[in-house]
DNA sequence: CCCACTACTCCGCATTGCGTGGTAGTGTGC
DNA sequence: GCACACTACCACGCAATGCGGAGTAGTGGG
């Protein structure tokens, strides 16, 4: 099955909702939103779509060196992106209820 | 708030879905999709999906000359095209649940 | 005759996820 | 010391798909 076109304008929502949880760099968010059951998501989707939140002005940034590879690009939730969260949470939830309905409205 | 990007991968499946409440048209199908909460749906991407998914088989397909107007093209669906209803609906089930999971596992 | 409404279609654009491949840094095994 | 693996990030071009705008028709009203 190709859940690849559901993720379009979720993955942005997703990440932000990682990142609610504590500041993470790139690499490691690709694992934490494989282990929650977006198995098959592209890296570069999570570098792509880091790099348009930070560039929208939603996500903190900062470069730590590490001990065991190359640096780490570690990004955080500032302001906006927590607002953004919370827009998209209802977005999603709206938009959810809409298709639940639709898709079970007219089975009962 | 722009929910055009979660329309993608999902339009197919409400499209299917209302179809499998009996057959209709393009027009129609339009005015139910937006009665049913997606307000915004373009009219071109409604018939666009209608194409593609006639196109892929799974759905029936009449021109019935209307005395109201131009004549409608009624489609609707065929076997392929509940077997791809029901995968679809499994599908978004599954999506919904890892993004609910998500976005409210951190708060309770 | 112009306009509004119904009904469908085509074209080009924007967004965004993906695949491929590339650059680095560290450590392991031979 | 060289190949390889793993970590970590990035760039490029592609594909899917929704949208806006414009066009074609048919019917009927002012």
């Amino acid at each position: 099955m190709d859940s690849t076109q559901l993720l379009k304008g979720v993955l942005d929502t997703a990440v932000l909702a990682v990142l609610s949880r504590g500041r993470t760099y790139g690499y490691d968010l690709v694992r934490q939103l494989r282990a929650s059951g977006f198995d098959e998501v592209g890296d570069a989707s999570v570098y792509g779509t880091l790099r348009r939140l930070f560039g929208g002005g939603y996500l903190t940034s900062e470069v730590v060196p590490s001990e065991e590879g190359p640096a780490r690009k570690y990004y955080g939730l500032n302001r906006a992106g927590t607002d953004l969260l919370d827009r998209s949470k209802k977005t999603w939830h709206d938009f959810a209820g809409v298709m639940s309905h639709l898709l079970e409205g007219e089975e009962e």
